[in-house]
DNA sequence: AGTCCCCCCATTTTT
DNA sequence: TGGGGGGACT
């Protein structure tokens, strides 16, 4: 067979990698280098080239997302789709296997996963029966250390008891958290990885089978896994398959919730005949963003070491402007998207990266004041919001009563009159009984051990459930979930909270019947019945594992907004790195160690390779955080870039720039102005020193509105910051 | 049961 | 500054 074209069009490192003839590779991928490229080309070769059936590879990734491009990108490669083949995510896949082996993993065979909010409500309930102080030991720091343990691969029995209070406590509600979610038959995410991996190490007639068939294993943001997800690898990879692991050590930048930087000098030590493949020629930015990248991330220690690339020239300069503050900030970025729009670009081409959520908020408002659309990532994704979870909670009781967490979500929403009273009481008699709230329920009703109202509403509420179920049986999966919000008054319910909030609520209800009509199950083998529940719970599995896109509208041309963190993977032809200030990046919370800072570190190393063509950076000189304006120093970051890769931005005001003298601010730190945004149609400037009949000296902060209305802020020394009517209050300019 | 108010908190996020 | 959660009050 003629394989040239899966190797063509590649450089000879690519080339390397997807032709290696050795068992392991370890691919180090510069940002921009073409990894998920490597990959994909690589199955195409073990398929084309060397005959490999589809049925050996498995291909992992982290997040959905990146699952179906790589699919995608592989049957476009190869002309067509393979079902064998199994790409997913490491929970994906795992709870594929969890599903086939339910009995040798330990589970009941409707075992069901509690996500993150399910699960903090568990162990609210677990601390509540406990008597666990929530003040001193909040439910919040249990789910943490719990889902630490698991990430690191430890059970509460595995873990020693040291007689500090803090571990006897935490021991105690995982040790009670596990016994619930095994009564339940619930597994969280942790445990989905957890028990795959006890799955291979009990089983080893079910290890050996898959280690059979997976002759090819190929993994995907490698400096990404923690210590579960490596162990489950290894342990699958076995002495003889063939595995492939493709990372970048200087784009880890989740340390903090599990992952570990590590696996990857690891995985040298754990197959010293891999094959090491560093990819470094970048076919995305400028050879200007690339230098600051490269001399940034050289400030790391301990890195594998790379230098990336580009047969590109130099391109523009990096932008670096110091904004007064924040609104200055967000006012300058506007205005230049402004401007790359106007030159005949598109918004969508253009992002703005910010270190935290808290953040958005200027730039939105600066976004809306000139009318500019816009799209923030991140907020609440579509199976994670509050109505949509309460009707998949409906369908889960459909599925199985004994579900408690679906239970306890929706007994009295809409409310029917069964309060915390008449909860108590059937939780009670379901720890008495160890039985399901359902089956207390219906024992309360049978032997009256309710008052007559709330036995009623208990029974008019199992009633409904009843009748739901045989209103459902015939239908298919998208009529069931429509028959289900018809029927339950969640639509009058979220309606009655009225305004804004309502309507997005009742129109996500509707969004809902319609994933479930779109709900395809191209990644099963199984052939489904559309009407069976066998497949209502696959799209019930579905919605756990996969939180889904928070906004629909892709389509329009808006500025794209969001973290560091979620830029990771994506390319803009025009960056904004704002608020690069320390403390806030890097992060208060994580630069005074050294771990904490590299990592800082690697996220603006991510954040400037994000940039395609032009890349802007900015800081504010104050800002205001939690309430009150903060002086900041700009980031350590800014400085680790050559000078002579930085433009400083000069407003066009700055030729008839104000001196300013040495200025006080409301946080008695003294310092060097050097604001330069003047107030139309004043003589004033940001920073200007003023002075006030009444209020005495201080310093110009923001402005806002024209004319008669203009209104200037100003900090003053010595009763604080006063927004002033520009044409009552009589301000004098200081020199 | 629902509303209101106060207090507390405040990186990053996927599954 | 502002949002969310919990407790208290109606």
């Amino acid at each position: 067979m003629d394989v040239s074209h899966i190797l063509d069009n590649l450089n000879d490192e690519q080339r390397k990698a997807v032709a290696s003839p050795s068992p392991h590779q370890l691919v180090l991928a510069g940002a921009g280098s073409g990894k998920t490229r490597v990959l994909v080309h690589r199955i195409a070769w073990l398929i084309e080239a060397e005959q490999a059936s589809p049925f050996s590879i498995l291909a992992v990734t982290f997040t959905n997302k990146a699952a179906r491009e790589m699919r995608g990108r592989i049957d476009e490669l190869l002309g067509q789709h393979h079902g064998g083949m199994w790409v997913g995510t490491f929970h994906g896949l795992a709870h594929r296997l969890l599903r086939t082996h339910w009995q040798e993993a330990g589970l009941v065979q409707d075992f069901h996963i509690l996500d993150s909010d399910d699960q903090l409500r568990l162990i609210k309930r677990i601390n509540r029966s406990l008597r666990i102080d929530d003040d001193k030991w909040p439910a919040k720091q249990c789910q943490w250390y719990i889902n630490s343990q698991k990430d690191e691969g430890l059970r509460a029995a595995n873990i020693d008891h040291f007689e500090d209070d803090y571990t006897k406590t935490m021991l105690q509600v995982y040790a009670a958290y596990e016994e619930a979610c095994n009564r339940g038959g619930m597994i969280d995410f942790g445990e989905i990885l957890l028990r795959a991996h006890e799955l291979w190490l009990k089983n080893p007639q079910v290890l050996a089978h898959y280690q059979k068939r997976f002759k090819h294993i190929l993994v995907d943001e490698f400096q990404d896994t923690n210590a579960i997800q490596y162990a489950w690898l290894r342990v699958l990879s076995g002495a003889d398959n063939s595995l492939m692991v493709v990372g970048d050590d200087d784009q880890s930048i989740y340390g903090w919730r599990g992952a570990r930087i590590e696996n990857i000098q690891q995985f040298n030590v754990d197959f010293l005949d891999a094959d090491i493949i560093r990819l470094e020629q970048n076919y995305r930015s400028t050879s200007t963003i690339l230098k600051a990248a490269n001399k940034l991330i050289e400030n790391n220690q301990g890195r594998l070491g790379k230098n990336l690339w580009t047969e590109d020239g130099d391109g523009e300069q990096i932008s670096l402007y110091e904004a007064f503050n924040e609104q200055d900030e967000a006012r300058f970025v506007v205005d230049r998207i402004q401007d790359w729009f106007n030159s005949g670009n598109r918004r969508i081409d253009s992002a703005i990266l910010y270190r935290s959520n808290a953040q958005s908020r200027e730039l939105e408002d600066a976004l809306l004041r000139v009318g500019m659309p816009y799209r923030i990532y991140g907020g609440h994704r579509f199976y994670e919001r509050l109505e949509i979870k309460n009707a998949l909670a409906y369908l889960r009781l459909l599925v199985n009563r004994d579900d408690d967490t679906a239970m306890e979500r929706i007994i009295n929403v809409p409310t029917r009159g069964i309060g915390g009273r008449t909860m108590e009481n059937i939780r009670s008699i379901a720890r008495d009984d160890a039985s399901s709230l359902w089956k207390a329920c219906a024992k309360c009703v049978n032997e009256s051990l309710l008052s007559s109202r709330a036995a009623n509403a208990v029974l008019a509420f199992m009633e409904l459930i009843d009748n739901l179920n045989d209103g459902c049986d015939e239908l298919e999966l998208h009529e069931k979930v429509a028959h289900i919000i018809n029927n339950t008054g969640l639509i009058q319910h979220h309606e009655k909270e009225g305004g804004e909030k309502a309507r997005a609520r009742v129109e996500n209800l509707d969004e809902l019947i319609s994933a479930a009509g779109n709900f395809d199950d191209a990644e099963l083998d199984e052939e489904f019945d559309i009407k069976s529940y066998a497949f209502l719970s696959a799209f019930l599995d579905q919605a756990a594992l996969d939180a889904g896109e928070s906004q629909a509208s892709e389509s329009e041309d808006a500025v794209q907004l969001m973290t560091l963190h979620s830029a990771k993977g994506l390319e803009f032809q025009l960056v904004f790195l704002v608020g690069l200030e320390e403390g806030l990046f890097p992060h208060k919370m994580s630069m005074d160690n050294i771990t904490g800072l590299e990592e800082e570190r690697r996220l603006c190393y991510v954040g400037i390779t994000r940039a395609e063509k032009k890349l802007y950076i900015s800081h504010a000189e104050s800002r205001r955080m939690h309430g009150d304006v903060n002086l900041c120093r700009p980031s350590r970051f800014i400085n680790e870039i050559p000078s002579e890769l930085i433009d400083e931005v000069r407003l066009k005001s700055s030729v008839s720039r104000p001196s300013f003298g040495t200025t006080k601010l409301g946080t008695g730190l003294t310092r060097q102005m050097s604001g330069n945004i003047e107030v139309p149609q004043t003589e004033l400037s940001l920073g200007q020193r003023v002075i006030h009949g009444k209020f005495g000296e201080g310093v110009i902060l923001n402005y806002e509105g024209q004319g008669s209305s203009a209104r200037v802020q100003v900090s003053f020394d010595d009763v604080g910051s006063k927004w002033l009517v520009l044409s009552y209050a009589k301000l004098e300019v200081l020199a």
